[in-house]
DNA sequence: CCTGCAAAG
DNA sequence: CTTTTCAGG
């Protein structure tokens, strides 16, 4: 049995729960589900949600910027060993996009990029989108440091990496989610040890996890690869699969996830810090297409 | 035939048109349709109502205080000679709460009454409300004074006149709506020669015209007589019906209305205003369950 | 509970 | 277009 982690952008857990949330989590067969967006805060989740027996360990961080805004979660079937919800800058933590989950094998992050864009295009927080996200790489590498066990970042990071991973490349040069900056922000933080487990697995495959609500853009699938697994490289060697579920409804986005083989790191535990594969040491032989 | 005028707060007339307001008024019978709460701008209305043919002449009032609050309107079929917007006093124009249509027979009022509490039982809007009612009857009485022609004022006047038109009359007598100085206020102004048609003709039929929202109240038939048709006395004597379509969906409340017979004055109008029939000078007549 | 608004995505 | 919150009813 594979070690499963899946992601979602669940635009708000309460509409979704609606639409379905639940049935969704009974089947996804899922060891940790990893949230973004729940906009809800802990007190106010729907009790079919509190009352639900697969995940017994839920951790839920609300944002305290604005009520009803951002906020992520983690759900596992196994407690986690430890939890952090502090990037340690108050500027990022109030608006709630970032949940560290410790388990015996591995850690998990939760993590909810922020948009870049106000309405269309004015990309007035495209700066903190930049900072946010050297932020979370640097604050997830030095945990890597300082603990020695892999990492699986999985989350909403309003960015698509290639021209492959949106509809409509050309068009959206300049549109937060596909800017020159972010990319090579993202790339440039990659670079230091992660990979991205879908793209590393599916060299050509398109799918995409988020589609606009207006128009009727996700029947005609013009849509962008937005939310992703970026995972250590020790962890490469272990994923076994990448999917996207882009046929599950319930959000403007579709979860994804990632099977792990953690067979031998969780039975030796004591191993420490694994050297970089030879994949690991080469990102760049990841596979990109339209290279 | 009948000259048939309907009333309906149609709480939102965007929401209402959704759950079938155009069916509605295609076969409500109606030669005029007073609406209130109709809380949208003209230029906001859906194209549907907008291009209706049935009721050529429409007049729209919105409130200037706040979107998407309030506002009242006239539909007929036949142009009004004249259309009065303003009760000459800004505090109660400003919320768009007031509208008077002359045809040739008589003059019809469609009027949106103050709630008087805001949440709860704080009802400090009861001041605003009783004086918003002075002001609407007095100036009616100076207009019927002027032009001496009947006047039929029909909406929601937020007020269950006597126990007979509320499902709990016990419990709701600290409850705007009930309040006895509102029921006081509207039987005053009443009293300067107005007949509530309704109960005029009905004086033991229990029907409602608006249920709470909340719970299942409106099932249980747990509601209150607010919407009304009222008459000048010259008038009273010309209604042959007046009935509740409590059947009737789309709001919290439903629609009411009176048929006329408007044969004799219609073809006489230059006989002025008519002597107040036996009924006219005897409100008290009119009927009161419960006495 | 339901409407329409505003901010955000 | 859709989710939230909010005021108002």
């Amino acid at each position: 049995m594979p070690f499963r982690i899946v992601t979602w952008n669940v635009n708000g857990i309460r509409s979704c729960v609606r639409k379905g949330f639940l049935d969704w989590l009974a089947d996804c067969g899922a060891d940790v589900v990893a949230l973004q967006e729940v906009r809800c805060e802990p007190a106010d989740l729907p009790p079919e949600l509190s009352s639900q027996k697969r995940f017994r360990h839920a951790s839920w961080v609300t944002a305290r910027s604005k009520k009803g805004y951002s906020g992520v979660a983690l759900l596992s079937r196994k407690p986690p060993l430890r939890r952090v919800d502090s990037l340690g800058e108050e500027s990022f933590d109030r608006e709630g996009r970032f949940l560290l989950a410790e388990f015996e094998e591995l850690q998990v992050a939760s993590v909810y990029f922020p948009k870049g864009s106000g309405n269309e295009r004015d990309n007035s927080r495209v700066p903190y989108k930049l900072a946010f996200t050297e932020h979370v790489f640097d604050f997830l590498d030095r945990v890597r440091r300082r603990e020695g066990k892999p990492i699986a970042l999985l989350g909403d990071v309003n960015v698509a990496p290639e021209p492959i991973d949106l509809a409509r490349p050309k068009g959206n040069e300049k549109t937060s989610g596909f800017l020159p900056e972010e990319r090579e922000t993202l790339a440039r933080c990659l670079g230091r040890g992660w990979a991205d487990a879908y793209r590393a697995l599916e060299p050509e495959r398109v799918q995409y996890t988020w589609w606009s609500n207006r128009f009727g853009v996700r029947e005609k699938n013009i849509g962008w690869r937005i939310d992703h697994a970026f995972v250590t490289h020790d962890l490469l060697p272990r994923v076994r699969r990448a999917f996207i579920h882009d046929h599950v409804r319930g959000s403007d986005h579709a979860p994804m996830g990632i099977d792990l083989d953690l067979r031998e790191t969780a039975s030796r535990p004591a191993r420490g810090p694994r050297a970089p594969s030879a994949a690991a040491d080469r990102p760049r032989a990841r596979g990109r297409a339209g290279r």
